[in-house]
RNA sequence: UCCUCAGUAGCUCAAUGGCAGAGCAUUCGGCUGUUAACCGAAGGGUUGUAGGUUCGAGUCCUACCUGAGGAGCCA
């Protein structure tokens, strides 16, 4: 027996550092099994599962007595020997030598999440517990190796971060549907995107981008959309689309490689196919609309989509998913027309019906999780199109200031990291990708 | 906003208009290598709500509530 009062606490992803030694982890069980004098409690962290062997000859009988007495997601404190073991899935277990109940979960009340199947409506209602599990402490991991890739990229590359106000005085591109409320009697909304604000700081500072939460309030029940979420967004003066463009894919390929060089194990546990990550290279596809369409009026045509597309219409869902499974990699549709895009964008000098704009397609049916855009430098033409897009132009005369003091060309997109996220782990529904997802019908927990 | 589907035990689901059931979870018992362990037993129900049809409704009809998937719109 040794004295488990001195053993280094360790974590259980750190586990194979310790081979042979006495450690003390600090988690939760997460499962336990028993094999007549056997017990194999698997034990949780947070950083990963682990499980342990406790031979009723082995230990005080106290001891084994504490472990059987266990219920799912009681807190310990477990000292133990750390041994290799072909058989355990991590490659190692944990021979336990000693369990301190932290805190024990009543057997009148047990943990409600079992290792069993349950219903979506179920686990989103015990959000604050679904979080427990290794799928989704997995996607967390990931998501946050993505966010601060995403930042990594612009830091090291020349932007200066500017975070654009959350609460706003209208709307941005006055389209989509707002949230709205009361601010000492006038009305304000939460804030759709940072764009316009942050062109203000990139005349201030060349190279900027911001990254915080966006609120949209449509209606929208699909595995898409959040009412909430968060979007990062460069923008760069005297940068053009093409510029905007080998922005976009150098930076989406660095997110990538990032989660594939920290996250092998999560990616395991999430079930991704990592070779479609690793086929993830610059340069990606690009399209124009014009080409994208005549691509989707052949497979119609081919009797490979349902509906045809129509020329000068955006595209739908079963269109953007033809479209990206056709490659291994992001495709990049570009001079969208610019009747069906947002009053900022920059017509294209070589046909003025067509938008400088550009969205990223994922592979494999995620669809866009990248908008962007040269935006109209030229005072006249930007009013004009507020004009003509029924805003009222008081409410942008700070953003035709832009354009009244020293504008230049300039671009930028917009990054939703929750759909960025669901790509890159592969799964089903974006309501998975952030603690707490806000959808139409939940706000609760 | 529209279309489709679903609400039965704590969870996942069965039940031709005719006795409301199973697996898991919980409790008790068994098993020295279990991997969502397994084996035996017990407890556990206002079938989403309100009406209606019927000798009889979980099942059929109407309305409502809740959730899911999709469309549109978007990241």
């Amino acid at each position: 027996m040794s004295d488990t009062k001195s053993a280094p606490v360790a974590t259980i992803s750190s586990l194979a550092a310790h081979e042979g030694e006495v450690v003390t982890l600090k988690g939760w069980l997460y499962n336990i099994r028993s094999s007549g004098k056997l017990l194999f409690p698997m034990f949780r962290d947070g950083t990963g599962v682990i499980q342990g062997i406790v031979p009723k000859a082995a230990v005080p009988e106290e001891v084994f007595e504490r472990v059987k007495a266990l219920t799912q997601e009681s807190s310990v404190v477990v000292t133990g020997r750390v041994r290799a073991d072909k058989r355990a899935p991590s490659g190692f277990e944990i021979d336990v030598e000693n369990v301190e109940a932290v805190h024990l979960v009543p057997e009148s009340t047990p943990y409600p999440i079992t290792p069993k199947e349950h219903g979506t409506d179920f686990l989103m209602e015990h959000r604050h517990l679904w979080v427990r599990s290794p799928r989704q402490a997995a996607i967390l991991r990931i998501r946050a190796t993505i966010m601060r890739a995403a930042q990594e990229y612009f830091d090291t590359h020349g932007f200066v971060r500017t975070d654009p106000p959350i609460l706003t005085p209208a709307a941005c591109e006055g389209t989509s549907t707002l949230f709205e409320l009361d601010y000492f009697g006038d009305p304000a909304f939460l804030t759709q995107s940072g764009q316009l604000y942050i062109e203000s700081t990139a005349m201030a500072l060349g190279k900027v981008y911001s990254f915080g939460p966006t609120f949209r309030a449509e209606k929208s029940k699909t595995r898409r959309h959040l009412t909430e979420f968060w979007m990062i967004e460069p923008e760069v003066a005297y940068m053009d689309l093409e510029g905007d463009m080998q922005l976009a894919e150098a930076f989406l390929t660095y997110i990538v490689q990032r989660v594939l060089e920290l996250h092998q194990t999560d990616l395991k546990t999430v079930g991704r196919d990592i070779a479609k990550l690793e086929a993830i290279r610059t340069p990606f596809p690009r399209l124009t609309y014009d080409e994208a369409h005549a691509m989707l009026d052949e497979a119609f045509k081919a009797g490979k989509l349902e509906i045809p597309h129509q020329n000068g219409d955006d595209f739908g869902s079963p269109d953007e998913t033809y479209i990206s499974s056709q490659f291994d990699r992001p495709v990049m549709i570009h001079r969208y027309p610019a009747a069906i895009k947002a009053f900022y964008m920059q017509p294209d000098p070589e046909d003025a019906t067509k938008a400088l704009c550009v969205d990223v397609l994922a592979p494999e049916g995620y669809g866009e999780i990248i908008g962007g855009s040269q935006r109209i430098d030229s005072y006249e033409l930007l009013r004009e199109r507020i004009e003509q897009h029924n805003l009222p132009v008081s409410a942008f005369e700070w953003y035709l200031d832009l354009r009244r003091y020293g504008s230049v060309p300039h671009a930028g997109f917009g990054m939703g990291i929750e759909r960025c996220v669901a790509w890159i782990c592969g799964l089903e529904h974006v309501r998975e990708t952030i603690p707490f997802a806000r959808t139409l019908n939940r706000i609760y927990p």
